[in-house]
Formats: C-alpha cells, sequence, structure tokens
RNA sequence: GGCCUUAUCGUCUAACGGUUUAGGACGUAGCCCUCUCAAGGCUAAAAUACGGGUUCGAUUCCCGUUAAGGCUACCA
C-alpha cells in the first residue's frame, strides 16, 4: 500500500477560513475521495507570534460545516499524530541535527540587525537581497562549540552553489529554477520553532503524504523542499500547485473587496453546497457543460488533470445564481426546518409545520436565500405592518377602497375557500364591475401581504387562510382609504 | 529590481493543430409566458493581449513583447 494516496491541507491558524483555503482543502479532499486515499488535516502553527486564539477550532468546525471531513488530524488522530506541529518541535530538531551532521546545514549566528544591513547594502547596490551566507564555512568545530554555549543561532540549509533544479509540477508541468537565486533558508529560528520549510518536509514525509496540492505561492520555494527531501535521502511527493483566487481586480482575492472568510458566507446565508460547488469551479470543469454539483458528484468527476492554470476571479453573481440552484435541490422538509429556526429567530409564528411546507414549496422558486423566506414572506407568518410605497401608488386608486371591502365580504361569504373559488370570485366581481381582474388583484396583493410582488395571489390568500385574509383586506381598505 | 508562473466574451470557462460563423454558464438587454415578482422558453450584444515564427493549417506548439500575479522573512 505504498503508493496509497495520501493528501493533506495545512493551512495555519492565524484567522479564519479563507475562500481560497476551502478550495485548497476541497481539492485536496476530492482528490483523496476519488482515489479512496486519506485527507489529512495538519495545523502548523510553528509560528508563535502570528498564533491566533480559537483560530485552529474556528478552522475545524468551518471546514466541516462546509463537509470537508479529515480523515486524520487534530481532535481525531490517526496512526502519524501529533498533527499540530507546535507538538512535534522534537521532530524537527532531530532532523536539524541530521542536516547538521551530515553537512547539509550550517548554524547562523548572524543577528537581526547584521542581515538587515546586509540586505539593506543589497538594495542600495540593486543587487537581488539574498542572505551573504557568512557562516556557511565556519569551521564546525567552533560554531558546534558556539551553538552548545548558547550563544542565539538559526540553522540554515545548504542550498548548492551552482546549478538548477526541475521538478514536474502536475498542473504546470516541468518548472526550473537556478540555486543561485535560492537563499540558505532558516529552517530552525532561534526560537527552536521550525521554519515552514523544514516542517512542511518532514511532515509530509513522515505522514507518507503522496501528492502536495496546495496554492502558488509555494512553487518558488519548491526547489528548496525537494532539496531537504534529497538531502534526507527521503522520495519526494508528486508536486501540484493550484492557480490563485483573485479580487476583482485581479489582484489577490484579500479583504476589503468583499468577504473573504468562509465564515462570512455562511453567516449571509449561502448554502455549503453552493459555496463548495461554487470553489470548486474557480479553476476546475468537468469538461462538460454540467455546472451543478452536489459533493457526491464532485467527487466522482475531480481531477488534477483537469485544474486549470491561470487564476480565477471570485464572482458573486454566480455564488448568488449557485445557491438559487441549491435552494431548488434541497427537499421542501429540510428547507422548512431552517425556515422554521428563521421565524423563531424573529419573533414570528406559524400555526403548524405543514403550514411551512406549503409556504416553502409555493415560494420554492423565488428565492434565492433561505432567509428570503422570511424576508420576502414575511406575511405568512405575521400581519402586514406596512404598505409598499411604490404598491400604493401603482396600484391603489380613491375607488379601490371599496372593492376591496365587497370582495372581501364577497370571500367572508364563500363556502369553499381555496384558490379556485377564490379566483372565481375575484373574476366574477371584476366583470360585474366593469373592470379588469387586475384591478383587484393587485390592491388585494397588496392588502393581505403588505407587498407588490409574490407568489400567486389566490394560492398565497389560500394558505393564508378566509379569517386572516378577509381581516387583512378590511384593515387595509381603512388604512389605505 | 531578480526569479517563477499565468494570459479565450465583463466574470467562470470549453476547445487537448483541422469537425469552429470559437461552445456553455453567470451577469446584461430584448421578446414570449403572465395577476406582480420570480422561474421557464427564445433571441441579442460580448473573447482567443500584441508581434514574430513552426505548419498545408494555429485559441491550441515555439520565441519575444506587454500585462497581471506569486516569491524574493528567524510568515505561512
Amino acid at each position: 500500500m505504498d503508493n496509497a494516496v495520501r493528501v493533506r491541507f495545512a493551512p495555519s491558524p492565524t484567522g479564519f477560513l479563507h475562500v481560497g483555503g476551502l478550495r485548497t482543502a476541497l481539492y485536496n479532499f476530492l482528490f483523496a475521495r476519488h482515489a479512496g486515499g486519506k485527507f489529512i488535516l495538519r495545523v502548523e502553527d510553528t509560528d508563535q507570534n502570528r498564533k491566533v486564539e480559537g483560530a485552529m477550532e474556528n478552522l475545524i468546525e468551518t471546514l466541516h460545516w462546509s463537509g470537508v471531513d479529515y480523515d486524520e488530524g487534530p481532535n481525531k488522530g490517526g496512526p502519524f499524530g501529533p498533527y499540530i506541529q507546535s507538538e512535534r518541535v522534537a521532530i524537527y530538531r532531530d532532523h536539524a541535527r541530521r542536516l547538521l551532521n551530515d553537512g547539509n546545514a550550517y548554524y547562523c549566528f548572524c543577528s537581526p540587525e547584521r542581515l538587515a544591513q546586509v540586505r539593506q547594502r543589497q538594495v542600495e547596490m540593486k543587487m537581488p537581497p539574498s542572505y551573504d551566507r557568512h557562516c556557511r564555512d565556519l569551521p564546525r568545530e567552533d560554531s558546534m562549540k558556539r551553538a552548545a554555549a548558547g550563544e542565539p543561532h538559526v540553522v540554515r540549509m545548504k542550498v548548492p552553489i551552482g546549478g538548477e533544479m526541475t521538478f514536474d509540477d502536475l498542473i504546470r508541468g516541468h518548472v526550473t529554477i537556478a540555486y543561485k537565486v535560492l537563499d540558505d533558508q532558516v529552517l530552525l529560528k532561534s526560537d527552536g520553532y521550525p521554519t515552514y520549510h523544514l516542517a512542511v518536509v518532514v511532515d509530509d514525509h513522515l505522514m507518507q503524504i503522496s501528492h502536495v496540492i496546495r496554492g502558488e505561492e509555494w512553487i518558488s520555494s519548491t526547489p528548496k523542499h525537494i532539496l531537504l527531501y534529497q538531502y534526507f535521502g527521503w522520495s519526494q511527493p508528486a508536486f501540484a500547485h493550484l492557480p490563485l483566487l483573485l479580487n476583482p481586480d485581479r489582484t489577490k482575492l484579500s479583504k476589503r473587496q468583499g468577504d473573504v472568510a468562509v465564515e462570512d458566507y455562511r453567516a449571509k446565508g449561502y448554502l455549503r453546497e453552493a459555496i463548495v460547488n461554487f470553489v470548486a469551479f474557480l479553476g476546475w470543469n468537468p469538461g462538460d457543460e454540467r455546472e451543478i454539483f452536489s459533493m457526491d458528484d464532485l467527487i466522482k468527476e475531480f481531477t488534477l488533470e483537469r485544474v486549470g492554470k491561470a487564476g480565477a476571479v471570485f464572482n458573486i453573481e454566480k455564488l448568488n445564481w449557485l445557491n438559487q440552484q441549491h435552494v431548488r435541490r434541497e427537499s421542501n422538509e429540510a428547507l422548512a426546518g431552517t425556515v422554521l429556526t428563521l421565524i423563531n429567530e424573529r419573533g414570528m409564528s406559524v400555526p403548524d409545520t405543514s403550514y411551512v411546507l406549503r409556504v416553502v414549496a409555493l415560494m420554492k422558486e423565488r428565492v434565492t436565500f433561505v432567509k428570503d423566506y422570511v424576508e420576502f414572506g414575511d406575511y405568512f407568518f405575521k400581519e402586514p405592518e406596512a404598505y409598499d410605497a411604490e404598491g400604493r401608488k401603482k396600484y391603489w386608486e380613491p375607488e379601490t377602497s371599496g372593492r376591496i371591502l365587497s370582495l372581501a365580504d364577497r370571500l367572508h361569504g364563500l363556502d369553499e375557500f381555496n384558490h379556485d373559488s377564490i379566483e372565481e370570485s375575484v373574476k366574477a366581481f371584476a366583470e360585474q364591475s366593469g373592470i379588469k381582474p387586475a384591478k383587484l388583484i393587485h390592491p388585494t396583493r397588496l392588502a393581505v401581504s403588505g407587498r407588490s410582488v409574490g407568489p400567486g395571489l389566490y394560492e398565497m390568500m389560500e394558505l393564508i387562510g378566509r379569517e386572516k385574509v378577509v381581516e387583512r383586506m378590511r384593515r387595509a381598505a381603512k388604512a389605505l382609504g
């Protein structure tokens, strides 16, 4: 089983789950599920300065909400734990020592001040800023002694002076980078914690990761990682670097130009199915014209070969449309459950659950968000408090009140109160009065719902019920004179 | 600045040298349906960044230019 697919999502817990992060996690997850492999969550919290309290829990919660569940990771365990890097420091130190012993890394005692000076000088001379390798050739014995004596130091990797490295990226093909543009990267910081570069390689190997699927921002440091695999004598995983997600102005997706946290979208009422479907399609497509995909559909169809190379703009309009599509695919029962919660939250009430179910069915093709049910269909759950000004102006004439009153009386006296009988009654009354049905329909809608738009009037009235309808009509006739 | 990556309608994208008057979707506009709003149906406008090659033939391959993004930290 050593060719088993094992992939991971390795975020650093510095805030909320970013939509770009969700997509990376999702692609890893889909790739694993598609191949029958494992998806691992590893928390990369090696930067003590950037650590944010509660971020990891928040991240795990949001991932879980999205339906991107991991097989191994924090709060879950697995055969290769711990899955939180701050709990693995001893492992990284051992590995750094190994590199040191083999002459593939060295102690560096340069102070941050010196480094800053060097960099400043290089910039002034229009040279590319990089570490000047001041400590690279310090006699081994000396530097061992200095380090042992407690002199502040970091461990740096030795990058070959000349030559270049070519690696194969599953998405981009061959990528070549010259060693001379690579720094002697710090592997172990002076606080004893590893940098990303050491930790990622050690963990990916120890956790038997087969494919590293991550953002494009890592592509230029990949040669360093491969070098480390070589230094350790390990076989390297396959690499796949995903294109970035962009703002509408094509800069890297960021706050400022809209929400980037998955939980923001969740709070706005987007369905997990819609968000997942949407981010999956930012850089991937099934190759045909289908667009509405469930998680299971995605798992079935997803392949890295169909992932594109160019960055994708996060386009909210399409997300909205997808949300609408997924609302329509949801069962009425499931929607009713959510709507009921919203009704209670907003202090509104319903006669019984079957009533909610009927409202859900009636409005289903008119909502984009589940909350639209209670926002645009509030009159199903409470008395209208105001009447739409535009509708009033457009549909309410001086003689309307009298007509509405008469119509209310007719409806009140009906044997049966259902959409057929209501329609019949409205049409008959219109004909007798010598007016078009529309002259009655629009004001009635306004009277009953307070709004000038909504589902079919007769169905709506039947659902609200005779008593309330008649009462609302009479009240509106009085109020709107 | 250096290095790396990328480049098809406004946006997401299809096309894996010829089946292409470059297809679909979102959005936009119009029409139909219609009690309003949606939904649905039909239609329209809308793209291969630019310049060179290679080839009988380039959206597709190569080179250059331009533009955008990423990296260039004891951050990930």
